[in-house]
DNA sequence: TATGTAAATGTAAGCGCTTTAATTTTAAAT
DNA sequence: ATTTAAAATTAAAGCGCTTACATTTACATA
């Protein structure tokens, strides 16, 4: 079945191809007599009108395109759920662009070009980490996005207060007693990675304790930024090999604490550890967590951005979220043999 | 800055815009002295050539797409994985598209709709789960697809022997001497739901022990099909809560074990457990279950695809791969108090 | 100097659709 | 039977690009 045009529809109806647009798009002042027979022609002939020509057509291709740096992650997943659900209260449809992270080409130059390309008619960016003066070039595209997980003053952003949610759980900790606080960080030079180091310190220097920087520790394997198990699990072997190992950690992922846990257990040494996100998994596996509302801000992010594309006027707005301290049995402290 | 075309670029370089064209283009047959001074120009104007114009123009559109009905599952994300990481090995981008499952319409109308309005010049489907007159349509659009986690003869499709994975579960129990032996499905009208619970049975026929279906449950909460953490935290409940319960459990997935083995925590009750899939988190929670290489399907879903991109006449091919038992903690037997 | 050839560039048609303005048809009003 | 306004339809331009074909330019050869 080679594909049809709009113009074998017309042909076969006998009409011209003008009639064929306006049936096809619902629109109104076509006799129901004429709209039966093309309706009719068309699906005999299986025509649907090209994404492309429609897209360069009209000046909108009704799509919202969601660009992540990886697909393989909790914190992405989450929050596109709650992007994908909102936006199908909306006429569009979802396309995800995943760029490479491979740094032969830098993120911004990926993230330009798309905008450039014109794929959409909307962007989220989620956790592309773009320094500021980068950002600042995109805005001057006049598209309307929405970064998630960053932010920068005029552009709308959602994220969460990282550093409030750091800050609660090491309030917990000290609060219980615990002195020595480890930290499992993750690539230490990415910007998450930066903040939740500088949170753990600033946290620590509040409540007037000095900090020990061998106790701030990442796994070796780097493979998503140090997001994850193995990262995790490296990192608690490298804590629980210290001449004192930490009364207490606090780990920059819950991904990451998932390998922590197993590490404790292979080596017999339980520790009272806090992580971070509240992926779906932690609830089932008793870890504790700073709980990030990321499929609400995947909502969020979506009905800001349909909003601005209505609006295109609007202020930016910039949206922090705040996290929550969930507590479950991995805080529990389970007696040690002493080292 | 007004998004600039072809033309703005030729009129300010003094050449026409099929030279424009070429160079972006990077075609020879141009002088390197015209290639610099349009180069400039464009650079200068922020151009890039637009997607669906150049899309509608050559035939070509440079971009895959994979077809998925639900994006926050374990199993589409390593599959991605890996279609992610074949793909960067050829010039083509990479679009997700998310269709609802939401029953207004069926999988089918959208999976049709996605083709026919032409926008990828590959597709691959992952676990659409379509009947087989409706692959069957789809099939004369001729157009490149490959299906993963679903099979049919005329498409090239990759598959993992799922039979022969339960199988392989259900004689490591029996060997270890079990008879009674629970089996947490998952949504049973749907088609891996039927799969392994046939399965199930027949392993248990072969080995001469009667089938009792009580033992063969599912949690209510049916999100995901039943895929899901909160539908294995269930139906452990309700196994725990027979008069007799199982003396081992199969898992229709990785993610239900999760949630079982929760029930089991909380109950104080231990069975030895093998889940389905071997998601990441498996080797760190040890999870025992049936490795299915969801990274290798995805490298050669994407192999296959452009393969047939480059040679349409190709005989379709059914990839089956083979599911593998990993044994770990989960099933050591744990002393359990007498019910 | 005239001529042939290859390289460089330009012209214009076309990709499949939307949409404005113009035209034709229909039906109501006189 | 006319006139007229409203409704339905069509013609044609244009969306931003590619590309086959035509034309021009540059240069070597006779």
């Amino acid at each position: 079945m080679a594909k049809s045009t709009i113009y074998d529809i017309a042909k076969k109806a006998g009409v011209s191809i003008a009639t064929v647009s306006r049936v096809m798009n619902k629109s109104d002042g076509i006799a129901d007599k004429t709209r039966e027979k093309v309706l009719k022609v068309a699906d005999k002939l299986g025509y649907h009108p090209q994404a492309y020509a429609q897209g360069l057509a009209r000046k909108k291709k009704n799509i919202i395109m969601v660009v992540v740096p990886v697909l393989s992650n909790y914190f992405f997943m989450e929050v596109l759920a709650g992007i994908q659900d909102e936006i199908s209260n909306y006429n569009y449809d979802l396309n995800i662009f995943n760029i490479k992270n491979d740094g032969a080409t830098g993120m911004f130059e990926q993230v330009d070009n798309i905008i450039k390309r014109g794929w959409a008619d909307g962007y989220i960016f989620i956790s592309t980490h773009m320094r500021d003066n980068q950002l600042k070039q995109l805005q001057k595209y006049e598209m309307p996005i929405t970064l998630i997980d960053e932010d920068y003053p005029e552009i709308d952003s959602i994220t969460v207060n990282n550093e409030q949610g750091i800050q609660i759980a090491m309030q917990y900790f000290l609060d219980e007693g615990y002195k020595r606080i480890g930290m499992i960080s993750a690539l230490k030079s990415s910007k998450p990675g930066e903040q939740r180091i500088e949170g753990y310190k600033k946290a620590l220097k509040n409540a007037g304790v000095a900090v020990d920087e061998s106790l701030i520790v990442a796994g070796d394997s780097m493979y998503r930024d140090g997001f994850s198990e193995q990262n995790g699990y490296e990192a608690m072997q490298k804590l629980l090999e210290l001449p004192e190992p930490p009364e207490a950690c606090f780990c920059s992922s819950d991904i990451q604490a998932v390998g922590a846990m197993k590490a404790m257990t292979e080596n017999d040494f339980h520790i009272p550890i806090i992580g971070y996100d509240d992926i779906t998994i932690s609830n089932y596996i008793g870890l504790s967590t700073i709980r990030q509302p990321m499929y609400d801000m995947g909502v969020y992010a979506t009905g800001r951005l349909m909003k601005r594309m209505k609006e295109p006027g609007l202020k930016p707005k910039q949206k922090v979220f705040s996290p929550e301290l969930v507590l479950r049995s991995s805080v529990e402290s389970i007696p040690n043999k002493t080292k």
